[in-house]
DNA sequence: AGGTATTGTTTAAAACTTGAACCACTAGGA
DNA sequence: TCCTAGTGGTTCAAGTTTTAAACAATACCT
């Protein structure tokens, strides 16, 4: 195969693109583990949670969806777990699976850093942006990841994505 | 301060910038890790190098373009260079200063790499795009620079950010 | 000279990631 | 029932990376 090369508008794209988000993880990071202790990640375990249907979610079905490790996650709920903020249950049907929940005080955290990220990611990103930058952005952002996980057809459930694989 | 919050059309935007820039940075560590033994980040301090007049950096101003900390860059550098791609050399200008060279070895693993990785970056990002859509990126990802690092005049070199603060 | 700012490294501690091994359980036959 | 394969989740050890603070050396300014 002959090798495929960036042009020059694509290269410029690229290398904003790595600038961007390299600086912009590190800004959310920071504000996020200032405000709360944690890094970006675990705030978005505890959002995953606090939009679930009673803020619970099997531990498989929560790594599906941030696109991490079973082993990531266990490591960082163990984390969560020991703060207090999240709870591990267990399930009847099935005693082979662990699902965890947001705690009350999880749901207090979470609602207590939830302005300043906001306010951070308002300030980091979208002050910047035109409206129609915004469409823009979440097209674009759809189209690589709809690109990197394969065209799979079922995996484009876009909002709530957690449905049992076998219900 | 009454809190700012996301309007709906910016929350999808972030949460699509957020899985997508998830994803993507899985997928390029993976592959270059797999095709060259480093994560991306280094194979980026080759490649800034490998661009730079004569090939070199001084320590800083390498760190600046890559927006990370001198800390890291150093270990970084000495991984690197303790493979053998970097090297390390004075400045008789300045003693303070330490200039990382891409040797031969290091040019030679990165002309072997990039191939493999331009492929990678094509698939997974640029084949979905519009040409409209590549331009609207680097415009976006812009704008979040600039607005993260403060409207900083200066530091809007947009092209080759290696100019001497001084001199 | 003396004080201050820059450059870059070091250090120790902590956080994180990985991969493999592992246990417990479920499911599907024979 | 028993056996086997597969799943869900955790644990473990090892390695990598990150951070923050402290440090040494040099430069700059008055």
């Amino acid at each position: 195969m002959t090798t495929r090369w960036l042009s020059p508008a694509e290269q410029r794209a690229w290398r904003a693109y790595i600038a961007a988000a390299s600086l912009l993880e590190d800004t959310i990071d920071r504000q996020l583990q200032a405000e709360t202790g944690m890094p970006h990640l675990y705030y978005s375990i505890l959002a995953m949670l606090s939009e679930a249907p009673d803020r619970r979610l099997r531990m498989t079905d929560l790594a599906e969806t941030l696109k991490i490790t079973r082993s990531r996650l266990t490591y960082g709920v163990t984390r969560l777990a020991n703060d207090g903020l999240v709870r591990r249950e267990g399930c009847h049907s099935d005693k082979r699976t662990q699902i965890a929940v947001l705690t009350d005080e999880g749901t207090a955290v979470l609602e207590r850093a939830a302005p300043g990220h906001a306010e951070q990611v308002m300030t980091a990103v979208f002050d910047r942006l035109t409206p129609e930058q915004v469409g823009q952005l979440e097209e674009i952002c759809g189209a690589i990841t709809r690109g990197i996980q394969g065209e799979d057809p079922a995996a484009c459930g876009e909002d709530l994505p957690w449905r049992r694989r076998s219900s």
